[in-house]
Parts: structure tokens; C-alpha cells; sequence
DNA sequence: ATGGGTGCAAATTGTTTGCATTTTA
DNA sequence: TAAAATGCAAACAATTTGCACCCAT
């Protein structure tokens, strides 16, 4: 009885769980489609919709962001507390958290305008794809 | 005689042209969708296919440049030498260009990767819209 | 039985392509 | 008359939505 209980719960909310799992152990941004390729793996034949939803409301809820880049579709990471910014690799589109950040960017600013957020993206080609 | 021969010349290349006007009159970079709007009122029933076709062509001429930002779609500038970045207003969502640059930034650089170029965007509310 | 979660398929958006026609040289 | 340009409509890719259905409460 515990047993059937127990798997019970897990398939209520097995295709959601995949999908924040996907996302919380790639320890990187993914895209959506990145994303949905690997939940299908966990959950074979969840549907792309359901993928997107989880994500919009992840990102809603605040337990995920949305890394939009130039160029690239949007990502998805597991929301951290610290500001960074990612390095993209145009061999193999992966990306890479930085640390640290520039602070004097004001000085960039057009007068009379309001700096709310900044991006900063850096274009490369990352150790591994150097290597060969 | 002259006259229509003048007539046939400016004729062959008016939808090109409209393109071309329309993205160096502007001094900032356009969405695509803009440059077909405005396009239209320059060369009426112009198709949205001539217009992409002449950007492309003209990015890959290096005539136009290929403006690429995070969460916006494709804009399109005249080519200049000078390198520069993009203030976003998130509430027109016009794009001015900044001067100036920052220049440390390979100390952001993950070890190992090698980088090729960046890119910084600043978002905030633009001297216009904060006047309101 | 009520409501959230789900998959499917259709709709949407932005861009590209194929093709027949027009225009040019 | 051969080559380039054009418009239209179909193709496309990525994402969103409508909807009927499944399943847990």
C-alpha cells in the first residue's frame, strides 16, 4: 500500500520534476530545446508544451531564469543569488558562467536615460574546442 | 527618350533601394519588421521576402551590419568602423548607440578559451520615455 | 465530480525558399 | 534573350494555445 502511495505521488508529478531536474543538474543555461531533448530521456513522451510550461512558470515562480543571449534562443539555469554574465562558445554553443562583473558602466550611459540591468557576453572558442 | 530611360533605371532598383534608405536614414539600428513597414510607405506593396533578401545580402556585403541583442529580434544598421554597444529602452524599445567601450574585460575570461569578441548591453528607460 | 496536469494538434510569429513572372541589360 | 529582381504562397522552426482527457483528491 505505502509502495503504491509513493509511486502514485511520483507520477503526479513526474513530467514538471523532470524537467526542473534537467535544468537544476546542467549546472549551465540550456535551451528549450537542449531541455526538452533531455526530459524526454528521464520521461520518455512528454510533450514540448509541457516542457514550455513548466519553464514560463519555473521562471515565474522564480525558481528558474531565463538567460536570454544575443543571437541565441533563450536559456534556462537554475536561478542563483549572484550576478553574472556567460561566456558563449561559437564552436559549440555552449555556454559558461563568469565570474565578476565590470562596474563602471554608467559611464556608457546616454545622458538622461536609466540604467536598470546590463548584460555583458563574451564570444570565443572555449578550452575544450581549443584542445583539438 | 532620356526621360524613359531615366524612368526604367530608377525603376529597376527602387525596392533595393527603399531597403537600404530606410536602414541608413534611420542612424540606429531597425528591426526587420520595421524596415518592412517603413519600406512599404516608400515603395508601396513591396514583399516582405525582397526585404529580407536585400539585408542579407547586404550583411553579407558588409554594406549593413547584423545587430544581435538579448530577448530582441535581429536589427539591422549601416556598417561603420567604429566599434560601439546598444542602449535598450525597455519601454520604446528603441536602441541608441553608446560611445566608448570597456576595456577589461579578459579578466572575465574563463582560463583556457580564447576570446573573439563581446558584446554589452545596457537596459534601462530612455531620457524620452522618463520625461513622461 | 472537480480541478490541475498532460499530450496532441492547430495557431502564431518571424523568416526563408521555390517558382513563375517581370524587368533589365 | 539570358540574368537578376520581385511577389506570392508554401515551407519552416520555435513557441503558444485550445481542447479533450486522464488521474488524484
Amino acid at each position: 500500500m505505502s509502495t503504491e502511495l509513493f509511486y502514485v505521488v511520483k507520477y503526479r508529478t513526474r513530467q514538471r520534476d523532470a524537467v526542473l531536474r534537467v535544468v537544476t543538474e546542467e549546472g549551465k543555461p540550456l535551451s528549450a530545446q537542449k531541455i526538452i531533448e533531455r526530459a524526454d530521456q528521464l520521461c520518455p513522451g512528454i510533450g514540448a508544451a509541457t516542457v514550455f510550461r513548466t519553464l514560463k512558470q519555473a521562471v515565474e515562480s522564480g525558481e528558474v531564469s531565463k538567460v536570454e543571449l544575443p543571437g541565441l534562443a533563450p536559456h534556462y539555469e537554475i536561478a542563483t543569488a549572484d550576478h553574472h554574465h556567460f561566456f558563449v562558445c561559437e564552436n559549440c554553443h555552449e555556454l559558461q558562467p563568469l565570474e565578476g562583473c565590470l562596474d563602471d558602466l554608467s559611464k556608457l550611459l546616454p545622458i538622461g536615460s536609466r540604467m536598470k540591468h546590463h548584460e555583458i557576453v563574451i564570444f570565443g572558442e572555449c578550452s575544450n574546442c581549443l584542445e583539438r
